[in-house]
RNA sequence: GCCGCGAUGGUGGAAUCGGUAGACACGAAGGACUUAAAAUCCUUUGGCCCGAAACGGCUGUGUGGGUUCAAGUCCCACUCGCGGUACCA
């Protein structure tokens, strides 16, 4: 019997389609399970097989759960805005709608084909006008709203409109643009003017995780720094929470300490430093309030409001000059040239506790955004301040005992201070204490905790994006009325910024609203992404996001599969929206995902030829990898990547080699054996035999220039879709990243055709207890597996109970049922056809265990344990005196163990002096001693 | 620099609670079937040594120490690789 694969797999998703099999309602007395994996971003490459990793690890455990009787949401939509698409509207014209959606329907299609659970009803893309309603309903609400930090909490900002009208007498006598003003210092949603990362080459500015070394994450551009009025969201107001809400997660703690630097928490102290001169004193943010005796001199950033007041007449030139230079520096020059830079504004501090005068200086190593945008230095306990003091001459005060500063500074919050008045004598962490004390109580300062975590910019200068429900009235900003959205993005001309720089949103006809102006920018990225888990649980709703009957049945997604480059962005932000809408009482659970995976990335494994280039090389002549390093060619040869799809198993099919470009065309083989000659003559026929060139290969990325992308569509093909789940699976731990090598897949392929013969004809006759042993075994090992989502061993246990029952030539009903059972997570299609073939029941379509939404077979329990811990116990004397119980397997014979105990004197004298409850033998060595 | 993760045969990897390291698969070698090839099946496959035989010995999980009757697994120090982050005071 033929395993054909493709006809199984179109029968089988052609019926689930037709049964509706994957369909969920939000009504069911089974307990429910969200399972959600990262929505994509449809680019126009399409799939390729390192996306679906992870989707497929999704399914086997939505498949699994099904089975074990859970009513599983498991969408799939798509975040559908984004440069790409812009970019290449941009260039060809067309519309990014159009091309989104082309790429959409191939995705999907792509997806069918891997045969995922997906309820489709359920699809959400973020540019459809029904879904970013609720991303522009959900800004306004932002916008409406501000952040009570006493009861860390958002509040109507009504609330405190009134408090104002009740406290602040001041406030009525303003102006209603001058109370809008200062409105927007406390709305969550707000306008301000910030420093922001400015990309030129993609005309529009991006948010701090959108960045990476000075360029963009997007395309690689420079980035440079630009104060802009920009949307932002406050973000950084929920920091404590976000920070507490991790301790409630079941995150790996790689990803929670990510997310836990990235919101950086530091715990320190603000303190004051009079200035010479003048009435007004600074205010600085240290976490080593211990080292303030080895002051020696200040920094302010050199975007500080401080700058302007502390320059003196006689600096000023000097410290314009700097500050024009740090403004030319693009972040990446930054970053790549660390020389110390920094200039004297002219102004004296005061330190408080030596009274010492110090001098106040101008630096970009200070940052702006970060405490209060000054610093105190410390020298002789900061190497950046240390390195700023030898650059300009300033003095040096170690304040640890035993601290060589003379060649560096001495960072390590350990020892003993000295140099310090009151902390002489104290550990550095009781004297910081000690000293946040004294300020406390002196009035010098106060403790504080500051965070790293900065406010989210919201505003981007594009096209393809969700517009901002938001008019200028009078230079101030104003929400459109929730009755008229959504606001449409509206057509333009022209996809690229207007002639004289604004947003190409300038280039739309009549983007007014009630005759003012509307918003040019829209919004980033993640706008769409942050809600959408909670749209799945209620994707039709036209009165709210979702409601609170289905959020109250869903509650939260229980499992979230993605990767971890989103642990600083999207996981931060979906975090912050979903606390902010739990604030205002729509959603029920305060932390949007309850357990997270990251599953990793898949690289590319590319292939190489060797082109000779030594003496005489014509550059057509290609070297077997075994042979590049044989003295005649050693260091004569150049790798060139060959496209993956046209080498097998590492060896290159030499015809469409020379098929696949020109240049190859008259290509000539040095081949494994070391002759040129193409074929070696077959002694019995005579006939033409191919000779093996060998292909080297690395571990690169997967991209169309290093010719290592491997399509699922090509791979499905070739060995359906159930091997390519198994052997994606099969590959590694789902966390690790791994890569894509073809190499092993035939071994899958087989265990599946194997798999497949056990099926040919069903005994209805009684399974031997040898046969149920492999079985039990094997629902043991899968429950585990899927269950720690260790998928990737699931696979070996299949194929080891299935040589099993091949070698006892088992074909029972009572055996190959519950095995179609346990595979069917894992290849839906073949395991429902396996399963059709061992039911005598009337043929049910989409009724079946592939289908795993009509529990027909429930997922097998394991209740014949005793048939997998065949053990047996054993009395042993030791000398006559020590008395032991060991247990063994069953076929050790007394003698064996006896002679084993006794051969082993350490071990006997270990067991006399302690009393084991159970010592498990084999045959050789002791296994297991229970205490 | 800091934080996190990892290192096991020719290759991908297994060993789930400290208990027979190398499961399973690929590749390779040999064999059966075949006019030949493909497909399929069987055998061998970490290294070294002894041997007529072995259910024989030694060695072996990046390096060096340690804890333990027992360490791939735990502890300390280090090397290399990967990912994140970076003047965060």
């Amino acid at each position: 019997m033929e395993y054909n694969f493709s006809e199984i797999e179109q029968k089988w998703q052609a019926a689930w389609d037709k049964a509706n099999a994957y369909k969920v309602s939000n009504e069911s007395d089974k307990p429910h399970y969200y399972v959600l994996d990262m929505f994509p971003y449809p680019s126009g490459a399409g799939l390729h097989v390192g996306h679906p990793l992870g989707y497929i690890a999704s399914d086997i455990y939505s498949r699994y759960k099904r089975q074990k009787g859970f009513n599983v949401l498991h969408p799939m939509g798509f975040d559908a805005y984004g440069l790409p698409a812009e970019q290449y509207a941009i260039q060809t014209g067309q519309h990014p709608e159009v091309t989104t959606n082309e790429n959409i329907k191939r995705y999907i299609s792509q997806l069918r084909k891997i045969g995922f659970c997906y309820d489709w009803s359920r699809e959400v893309k973020t540019c459809d006008p029904k879904f970013y309603k609720w991303t522009q309903w959900a800004f306004i609400q932002m916008f409406n709203h501000y952040y009570d930090t006493a009861a860390q909490k958002a509040k109507p900002i009504s609330e405190l409109v009134a408090r104002f009208e009740k406290e602040d007498p001041a406030w009525a006598t303003l102006t209603e643009k001058e109370q809008q003003e200062r409105l927007m210092n406390y709305r969550i949603a707000y306008l301000a003017d910030t420093k922001v990362n400015w990309c030129p080459a993609l005309g529009t500015v991006l948010a701090n995780d959108e960045v990476s070394e000075g360029l963009s994450v997007r395309g690689g551009y420079p980035v440079e720094q630009r104060v802009m009025r920009q949307w932002c969201l406050r973000v950084s107001a929920y920091a404590p929470r976000l920070l507490e809400g991790l301790d409630r997660v079941d995150w790996t703690d790689s990803l929670k300490d990510t997310q836990r630097n990235w919101i950086g928490r530091s715990e320190g102290a603000e303190m004051r430093f009079e200035i010479k001169g003048q009435d007004a004193p600074i205010t600085i943010f240290t976490t080593r309030a211990d080292t303030v005796f080895g002051v020696t001199f200040m920094v302010l950033a050199p975007e500080s409001e401080y700058v302007e007041r502390l320059v003196t007449d006689g600096q000023r030139d000097e410290v314009e000059q700097y500050l024009a230079w740090v403004k030319r520096r693009t972040e990446r020059e930054r970053i790549a040239d660390r020389k110390v830079t920094g200039v004297f504004s002219g102004s004296y501090a005061i330190n408080p506790l030596t009274n010492n005068e110090i001098p106040i200086y101008i630096s970009d190593y200070v940052l702006a955004g970060y405490g209060t945008g000054a610093i105190m230095a410390v020298p002789a306990h900061d190497s950046r301040d240390y390195a700023f003091a030898k650059h300009f001459g300033l003095p040096i005060v170690p304040l640890i005992e035993g601290a060589d500063v003379s060649e560096q500074s001495f960072d390590a919050k350990e020892g003993r201070m000295m140099n310090s008045g009151f902390l002489n004598g104290l550990e550095v962490k009781d004297a910081i204490a000690r000293m946040k004390e004294h300020i406390t109580n002196t009035g010098i300062g106060r403790v504080t905790v500051n965070y790293r975590l900065r406010d989210a910019i919201f505003s981007r200068q594009r096209y393809w994006g969700e517009p901002f429900p938001v008019y200028y009235k009078d230079g101030m900003p104003y929400t459109v009325d929730e009755k008229d959205l959504p606001l449409l993005l509206p057509e333009v001309r022209d996809f690229k910024p207007t002639a004289d720089g604004r947003p190409p949103l300038g280039n739309a006809d009549n983007w007014t609203y009630k005759g003012y102006p509307l918003e040019l920018c829209t919004m980033p990225g993640f706008a769409g992404s942050s809600a959408y888990y909670l749209r799945y649980m209620d994707p039709t709703n036209d009165e709210a996001l979702v409601s609170r009957q289905a959020n109250d049945y869903w509650q939260q997604v229980d499992l979230y599969l993605g990767g971890s480059e989103h642990a600083t962005g999207h996981l931060i932000y979906s975090r912050f929206w979903n606390k902010f809408l739990y604030d205002l009482g729509l959603v029920c659970k305060d932390e949007p995902f309850r357990k997270l995976i990251n599953q990793g990335m898949i690289q590319g494994r590319s292939n190489f030829v060797y082109r000779y280039i030594g003496e005489g090389a014509t550059g057509n002549l290609y070297i077997s990898y075994n042979l590049i390093n044989n003295p005649e060619y050693k260091d004569k040869v150049q790798p060139i990547h060959v496209n993956v799809n046209i080498v097998n198993n590492d060896v290159l099919d030499i015809t469409a080699f020379r098929n696949w470009m020109p240049e190859f065309k008259n290509a000539q083989f040095i081949f494994a054996d070391g002759t040129s000659s193409e074929i070696e003559d077959n002694p019995y026929l005579g006939a033409a035999m191919p000779k093996q060139y060998i292909c080297g290969w690395a571990v690169e990325k997967m991209s169309k220039s290093m010719f290592n992308v491997v399509n699922p569509d090509d791979v499905i093909a070739k060995y359906g879709a159930d091997t390519l789940r198994l052997y994606e699976m099969f590959l590694g731990p789902l966390e690790m990243s791994k890569p894509w090598d073809t190499n092993g897949i035939d071994g899958v392929h087989r265990f599946l055709r194997k798999a497949w013969n056990m099926y040919e004809t069903i005994s209805d006759d009684a399974p031997t207890a040898e046969e149920l042993k492999s079985l039990h075994k094997l629902i043991k090992k899968v429950t585990w597996d899927i269950e720690n989502f260790s998928f990737n061993t699931s696979i070996p246990a299949f194929m080891i109970a299935q040589n099993e029952l091949y070698a006892l030539k088992c074909n029972k009903r009572a055996i190959l049922e519950p095995f179609a059972v346990l595979l069917a997570p894992y290849a839906p299609h073949i395991a429902e056809e396996m399963y059709h073939r061992c039911n005598t029941l009337p043929f049910r379509e989409g009724a079946g265990v592939g289908s795993s939404f009509v529990i027909d077979a429930p997922w097998p329990e394991c209740n014949e344990a005793y048939l997998i811990e065949d053990t047996q116990k054993y009395p042993v004397q030791f000398n006559g005196k020590v008395r032991f119980t060991l247990e063994c397997p069953k076929d050790t014979p007394r003698e064996e163990v006896e002679k084993f105990v006794l051969a082993h004197e350490d071990t006997a004298r270990y067991l006399a002096g302690n009393t084991p409850k159970k010592v498990i033998v084999v045959p050789g060595r002791i296994v297991n001693i229970v205490m």
